[in-house]
DNA sequence: GATGAATGAGAATTCATTCAT
DNA sequence: AATGAATGAATTCTCATTCAT
């Protein structure tokens, strides 16, 4: 029964090869990350590092979590010296909070950008809980969800952050994509609309449950899901 | 934007008297944590320490994390010598483990408990989850929660025992419970046996609403988990 | 053409016998310095090892200044390991403050003891010389002296508490000689009162030339502190 | 209490404007200073910029010593690139013993100079005084032997450079003054030009004394090396 | 059993120096 | 020549763990 706390001694540095796989690429591009192509000019190799960085330090922080994590670690993951880190973030909080950050803004996007396809707030509900499933529950940017729900309590800034961008934002636009759900009838029960959270509490669930039991006792997310959505909509659908 | 690590210097020691609210003492019988009282032998004595030793340290782990708890503060809540705690365990994470594991006896004794008063299954789920709100979202049970979900990843084992013992042991007698409804006709959906996950969710969300949110933006747990049976059972009740 | 900081690897550690100069004890009891003699309590061993860490610290202090001074060879020179100082004192800064004003200590004893021996102020004037000379502008705590001179401007708290501790306590105390000196009719200006700096500035010069340049050009500083009096009192003497 | 390490971040550099006092010339032309004319050619250049990393590491060093000056803060008060500092000293100790001895030199064309002018050795020497205090005492000057009796000891070389070049030439240009001052019966005392320290001393203690207390306890030089004199000469002045 | 002083490995951070551009 | 990004050795300070009293 011992803490995860294996030293990574001699991670991947850039010199050797990158060997993290591709779901480790979190709002950073991907070119960005492998540090393959060596940009010409001085911005763009600044630029490249610091993203480095970032991505490097996601690794280490959704693994160990913030005070764990040792900025020695993160710098030989990154394939840069130690020193560099300080170039480019004040302290360990800084890159700590500005690597959260960087991380939520493609969730942010994911969550704006959904609704526009049309068709029925069903649909759209579902087709959110596909991607949500495949593009955050299993990947790499559910780390960061895990993160700041780990985290979020020693932060409050962050809590604070990730509240004002993601979360009331997202509510926000769940309550809309219900209200609409009311206007047209496919939701019977009005006050869901004053309860957004119920709508995401099983994503989220899935969430916490892939990090925590997911090697274990794996879940269906989507199956899980669609029985939500059949609760809130009424159980037509036969799948 | 700072980390909160404002340091509890001159915390209330034993020998000063004990100035823990009351919603301090989570599966430690009161008598044990105050230390007003002392027992007159060794053993009795040396429960009591050990006693006091896992509240603190519940106290300081929910409150930091693992990796950014002393000792030096957990031993200085504790009123006991730094020295003492190695007496009872075998080192920082042993400490850790054991005390988490204390501290989810209740919960489990809570979740087995609760379906034996009897009614309609939707009394009993009603029951819960006003219990689940007063006993476990709003008080320092959750910060346990919240510590595994934080943790967990960090501590397999853990998360392990947290899935044998409390997880699946719930999610089994949820899912007998659902059954019950499902067979009384309470229930309509056959599918939601195969995921109480969903009946759990928003109970889990306001755990860590609470924690993350809480003090900005407070949520009604009670009236959302009211909302959320209605829409597994129909929705009978206005409230 | 090179900085000193022969870095001292292996200094004499407490257990290897103490290999410091008599002349090191500066406001700390020889017994307790040499660290031979194991005080059989607690307290005393505490504080022997603070006065240990003391000792030490002024050695480097005074020999490296205090930015280039380790904590690393302070603990080796006391002997101790090096988080023993973080015991003792808050941190580098605490331990130069404290160091400087426990060495301070006697030296303002020493000034404020000399006068009381009588004699024409003239001969206590001439005792006062040959005591500064021989306690302090060639021993240990002419460094001590000089280390305020090098930092004063850098611990404005530090000169601060010097010139009220020190200077303007031992000026005082020679303007009280001088006033004394022409009431009795030994001195003639009466000017002198105003300006007791000027009968203390060969001492001090006295001082920083041992220090600088002592050991190439060395100052027969008794010598020269007489024919100052001479100049102050009228050449009577021709010794 | 703390130690003064105000980080000057954002000093006016080159380009920006120099917003630096005239005072700050210490032995550097003040058309080198500014940099506001730009050569032509390269040497010129050079020479310039070579000027300006002197002039701002005597700033930085006389502030806050050697070991505690970072080369960052003298290339950027300098208006320079951090490299460019090593284009033209070896390294910072290069840098620091050049900057020293450079300075230094119109100190010493200051003390030949004076003696030159004419008139009684007295009226010589006050007028030494009154330049000294004008030029030396009260102004960045007095801080170069401030610095050199702070970090003399850590480097010796630097010790014997200023005791060869200023002190001992001084001292013996004093010398030869006090023998003229013999010689035309001006000076009673003979044994005086054995000692000439003691005709310099209270001008030192006044530069110790501007730097160490002068913002708390001022002191009126010029009247007390007046006093000084009148002990040496015979108080025949009142003024 | 208790204690808490002492230890020293370890982690964050700084900064002189180098070197590709 | 000049630059300033990058490096990594060095240093301060922390804290889990030990052990003499």
């Amino acid at each position: 029964m011992r803490a995860v706390k294996s030293k990574p001694r001699k991670i991947a540095t850039a010199k050797s090869g990158n060997t993290r796989p591709a779901a480790n690429k979190v709002g950073v591009t991907s070119t960005q990350t492998g540090r393959t192509a060596r940009p010409s000019n001085r911005a763009a190799r600044a630029a490249q590092r610091r993203a480095a960085i970032i991505a490097a330090g996601l690794d280490e922080f959704t693994a160990r979590g913030f005070a764990a994590t040792r900025l020695d670690d993160v710098a030989r993951r990154a394939g840069v010296a130690k020193g560099t880190i300080y170039l480019h973030f004040k302290d360990k909080e800084a890159l700590f909070q500005e690597l959260v950050r960087t991380a939520l803004v493609p969730l942010i996007v994911n969550l704006t950008a959904l609704p526009a396809a049309g068709g029925s707030i069903r649909e759209i509900l579902e087709r959110f809980a596909e991607a949500f499933v495949r593009d955050v529950a299993e990947t790499r940017r559910g780390d960061i969800v895990r993160l700041i729900m780990a985290e979020g309590a020693r932060f409050p800034s962050l809590a604070d952050f990730y509240f004002r961008e993601v979360v009331s934002r997202g509510l926000e636009g769940m309550r809309k994509l219900i209200e609409g759900g009311i206007a047209r009838g496919e939701i019977r029960d009005a006050r869901l609309a004053d309860f957004p959270q119920i709508v995401v509490a099983p994503a989220l669930v899935a969430v916490m449950w892939q990090g925590l039991f997911g090697r274990h006792a794996p879940l269906d997310a989507v199956a899980m899901l669609r029985i939500h959505l059949d609760l809130i909509f009424g159980e037509r659908r036969v799948s």
